[in-house]
DNA sequence: TTGTATTTTGTCAAAAAGACACATTAAGAA
DNA sequence: TTCTTAATGTGTCTTTTTGACAAAATACAA
């Protein structure tokens, strides 16, 4: 099935796309105090990949981008920056793709994979429990895996994962982590976890609380999180324009 | 002349290079108390453009950029970093080119030229009295701008340079600015004005010396800097593996 | 020798960070 | 109902860092 499908995706794609260039994208989502990446099983073949997708040849690669994460994840509003080119030689995907003898691709799909093919890397941040992941028809599953335990990646889609993360771990103070991979409500905790888990270190309960409090951009709302065993903590919401203004020039917490 | 230079120059083009993207280097030296960028008069036209090019089917995105930027300030050793793919619709310059009438371009360079193009963002970071820039055969003239004051530039590059500065700016903790663009020996003075030109901003005297001498990072020389009038300031140098270890760390100045 | 401009170093209060303690409270156990 | 437990909310204290500013040192010029 799998040669049909591919063969019929790419039978146009000389046409319609920019040679030799691909996107990539690390969606990232948070839950269960882990940071996770959307990666998809490809049929017959024993690797995990990133959602990626060619660039219309009258498309802007950030509308490339966007197309592909909204097929993906069916979300229309999200948050998503490019952090890289990757630009090696001989990155090339049919000699992958050709491991799978019994594939059969149409000539027209080898000739438009048999190149060196760039691809730009984006990162984008969703909230899990609002996305609905499919796969698409190259893939058979797709899941959600921490970033500290990936599976076997296709090409360098390990690396690009990576890199990912350091870019939004150094720049930490400019993306809007909390706004866009928590839930509206959250607890202090909650928010405090998800910024040890990015930056991979453990912070004091005290001072954390503090210091956030202090950037004056959360909301406090009434002591709800029940249920949970113990006292009941706060949620707090973001108050956007707070959020949104501190994050364009730095909320300078770490 | 420039149309036979051109034509000469992209005879093979096609044949040689990934089509429809190029590399633009964003050369960033310091001196006088200014960043400036290197750009260059191209020919019969009245725009100044970055130093670019195009990188060969078979060759590693940053060696096409190293070559480049050899190519055109002799510099061997030298950082450079890629900071964005710049990929919007409509980025041709054969339209910018095609206002000189006279041109003459062949059919084949004319064919290079018009279609789609993108464009990798780099900097590099340079020590100005070190390179001897030499305009390419398709600019008559070289010369370094203030990043705050640039001449009219050709098709986008104003807006690369900016989106350059601003990334350098943000990530200034993890690049090593003071070793690359100031001279081996410098004064805290020096140091303290090539901040102030990256940030943007004026810091007081004192506490910018009693901060930058606790990063561990810097080595006090003899007192030499003879000459200028009044007290004569200790010279630094850095030391470069402390350096470059904290600058891979982050070096936790802003 | 003295004045001037600049560097070097120091002071001092305010702010922030770090470590930690204690009271509070909700769920579940006794 | 009361007690226990574990997580939360808040406070305190010390240390470190920052910010503002001033005094001392020094090299050249008048």
């Amino acid at each position: 099935m799998i040669e049909k499908h591919m063969s019929a995706y790419l039978k146009d794609a000389e046409e319609l796309y920019l040679p030799g260039i691909s996107v990539d994208v690390v969606i990232l989502g948070y839950t269960e105090n882990a940071l996770r990446v959307l990666l998809l099983k490809l049929k017959e073949l024993d690797y995990w990949a990133l959602p990626g997708g060619f660039i219309y040849k009258d498309e802007h690669v950030d509308t490339a981008t966007h197309r592909i994460v909204q097929d993906r994840t069916g979300l229309n509003k999200l948050f998503f920056n490019q952090f890289q080119l990757f630009g090696k030689t001989g990155r090339n995907s049919s000699a992958l793709l050709g491991q799978v003898n019994a594939l059969g691709l149409s000539e027209e799909a080898m000739n438009w994979l048999d190149r060196r093919f760039l691809t730009v890397g984006y990162f984008a941040l969703v909230k899990i429990d609002e996305v609905v992941p499919q796969p698409d028809i190259l893939s058979e599953k797709c899941d959600w895996f921490p970033v500290d335990q990936l599976p076997v990646t296709f090409l360098d889609h390990g690396e690009i994962v990576h890199t990912a993360i350091e870019h939004v771990r150094r720049q930490l103070n400019y993306f809007p982590v909390g706004l866009n991979l928590l839930p509206e409500k959250f607890t202090m905790s909650d928010l405090q976890k998800l910024y040890e888990c990015i930056l991979n270190e453990q912070m004091d309960r005290g001072n954390f609380q503090r210091k956030m409090l202090k950037l004056d951009i959360l909301v406090r709302q009434e002591k709800l999180k029940t249920g949970g065993a113990h006292k009941a903590p706060f949620l707090y919401k973001f108050d956007i324009e707070k959020y949104k203004y501190k994050v364009k020039h730095g909320i300078g917490f770490i």
